[in-house]
RNA sequence: GCCCCCGUUGUGUAGUGGCCUAGCACGCCGCCCUCUCAAGGCGGUAGCGCGGGUUCGAAUCCCGUCGGGGGUACCA
């Protein structure tokens, strides 16, 4: 090789560009994810834009979700809202001035043509081709009309829309994750670039801002596959008329996200809601990884990574083409390993805000509750998948009440195996308990209740487990003692007796 | 209808002509461990949509077919 390419013109810039209606779906959150691995795997640039054009359903709220989500998952963006960058702005509500000026240059250059077809009859005339068997679709009517005939329709007051022309090829492209794809012309037709009422549509916009922010490879969902054609036609219009760098990107179409069966995951489906997952518990790590499986595979036998091993070995060409199945068993499953590869610390760190939504735990903790967390964690670590269990784990040590009922249908059962016996002699040995660690507990429980009483260690520890933790399922009960310490310990079981 | 995409166990995938009597993970079932629940260990369950070719040999290539999905908007 030899010196004389200094600057690689390949410099990979990605985008991901969601519009901002309803909550953000988590097949958002996969196409975000191989946008931003596939940039930072290769050294590139990730761009955010949004896609605000339509302003009867964007919202403010579903603005502020997608930054709240890209943060909390730490999709950090190089360029975009609240960053800046050298192709600002990135909202596309402020580069309406833009597109306007496009839409002219297009239509100077012939690339577009007013259309003064009524919706009405563009449905008579398709109606007809299609009983024809003719292929439906725009029919070029007003490709070309004269100064006169397009007088004749303003005076008629007919507003026209602007429609590209598409040009009379075939269209074939290199889909990064299908290979070649080829539509014949005839079944991509001219279609609308600005509403009747000046309004530009995703199909201008959507690609005049990818030419404009040069960008380099659009990865998106399959449901633009269709639209690719028409607008690989158009950055070649843009880049004649000196529209961006005049380099065509490169598309990839990533698979769909589907729920149960063969249903796309609907954005009213609560499992299709991004931000549900991190309310739900997930840890960001856990949903990336999971998510990322769901069309690519880092290797044949392994399928918990980090962040950084996924950028380490993100290739495009390796993402699977076929939809796939959200599966929120194995979601759980992927989560939970992600929650053993953190430090205790770790989890008792990201514990807190779900403790504190359940009011067990101050804003800020205070240095009781801290020590509390430091030493409980480590019991719950391995036995929790999602944050939130910490707060049925863990409400018993943090809680002052002698009665602790955290399943009441557990109480009872208390009561119906006749364990108020077994709570009196379990009360009995450790009241007279000089020392109150795990050790010296476990050794009176097993001598009062296993060896005294003979009962089988389960039948024996289970109603002390619920008169102390208030359910039947805790972490190990000695160490659960020992930390709830003897004078809470003792009210406990004294209580449970009083039923 | 037409165009485009997709098709490996229940789910996600590995597999790019012989290493495949199809591997891994989740799930499910059973066993072990065990103070509960987990974790961990061991074992089991179940798959190349179908039919033709090509080839000594096909999950892998070709053709057909069936099934699913998307598009066919002044939505994105």
């Amino acid at each position: 090789m030899t010196s004389d390419n200094p600057a690689p013109a390949t410099a990979v810039r990605v985008r991901m560009a969601p519009s901002p209606t309803g909550s953000p779906h988590v097949g958002l959150v996969r196409t975000a994810l191989y946008n931003w691995a596939f940039a930072r795997h290769h050294g590139g640039t990730f761009v955010f834009r949004i896609e605000d054009t339509d302003a009867a359903r964007n919202t403010q709220e579903s603005y502020d979700a997608l930054l709240d989500l890209f943060r909390w998952l730490g999709l950090d963006w190089d360029e975009g809202p609240e960053v800046g960058g050298a192709y600002a702005p990135y909202l596309q509500s402020e580069r309406f001035d833009i597109y306007a000026d496009v839409a002219t240059r297009l239509l100077d250059a012939g690339h577009a043509y007013h259309c003064y077809c009524s919706s009405d009859e563009l449905d008579q005339r398709n109606e007809k081709a299609r009983s024809e068997g003719r292929t439906p679709g725009y029919d070029g009517h007003c490709r070309g009309l004269s100064d006169e005939q397009r007088a004749a329709f303003e005076a008629e007051g007919r507003k026209p829309v602007l429609r590209f022309r598409m040009p009379d090829r075939a269209i074939t492209f290199t889909d990064l994750v299908r290979g070649d794809i080829t539509f014949q012309a005839e079944h991509v037709p001219d279609y609308v670039l600005v509403r009747g009422n000046g309004h530009p549509l995703y199909t201008l916009v959507s690609p005049v801002d990818d030419a404009l922010m040069d960008i380099t490879h659009v990865l998106r969902g399959e449901d633009l596959l269709s639209s690719t054609p028409r607008q690989i036609a158009l950055h070649a219009a843009l880049a004649e008329i000196g529209v961006g760098g005049g380099r065509m990107p490169e598309f990839g179409h990533l698979p769909y996200v589907m729920g149960q069966g063969n249903k796309k995951l609907s954005k009213r489906d609560p499992e299709a809601n991004a931000l549900g997952y991190r309310d739900a518990g997930f840890l960001p790590e856990g949903l990336l990884n999971y998510v990322a499986l769901l069309g690519w595979a880092i290797a044949d036998d392994r399928d918990v990574f980090t962040v950084d091993e996924m950028v380490q070995a993100f290739e495009i060409g390796r993402v699977n083409p076929n939809p796939a199945r959200f599966d929120l068993k194995k979601c759980e499953a992927i989560n939970a390993s992600h929650m053993r590869l953190l430090s205790a610390e770790e989890v008792a760190t990201r514990m807190v805000p779900y403790l504190q939504a359940a009011e067990l735990v101050a804003d800020p903790p205070t240095e009781q509750q801290q020590a509390v967390l430091r030493a409980a964690v480590p019991l719950v670590h391995e036995r929790i998948g999602k944050l939130t269990e910490a707060v049925d784990m863990l409400g018993f040590l943090l809680v002052e009440e002698p009665q602790f009922t955290r399943d009441p249908g557990d109480v009872e059962k208390l009561f119906d195996e006749d364990g108020r016996g077994v709570v009196k002699a379990a009360h009995d040995a450790l009241a007279s308990l000089d020392e109150w660690t795990t050790e010296a507990i476990d050794a009176a429980l097993r001598q009062a209740l296993v060896e005294e009483l003979g009962l089988k260690p389960r039948h024996a520890f289970g109603p002390v487990r619920v008169a102390v933790t208030g359910s039947r399922v805790s972490p190990p009960l000695f160490e659960s003692l020992e930390l709830l310490g003897r004078e809470r310990s003792l009210a406990r079981l004294s209580s449970a007796q009083a039923g």
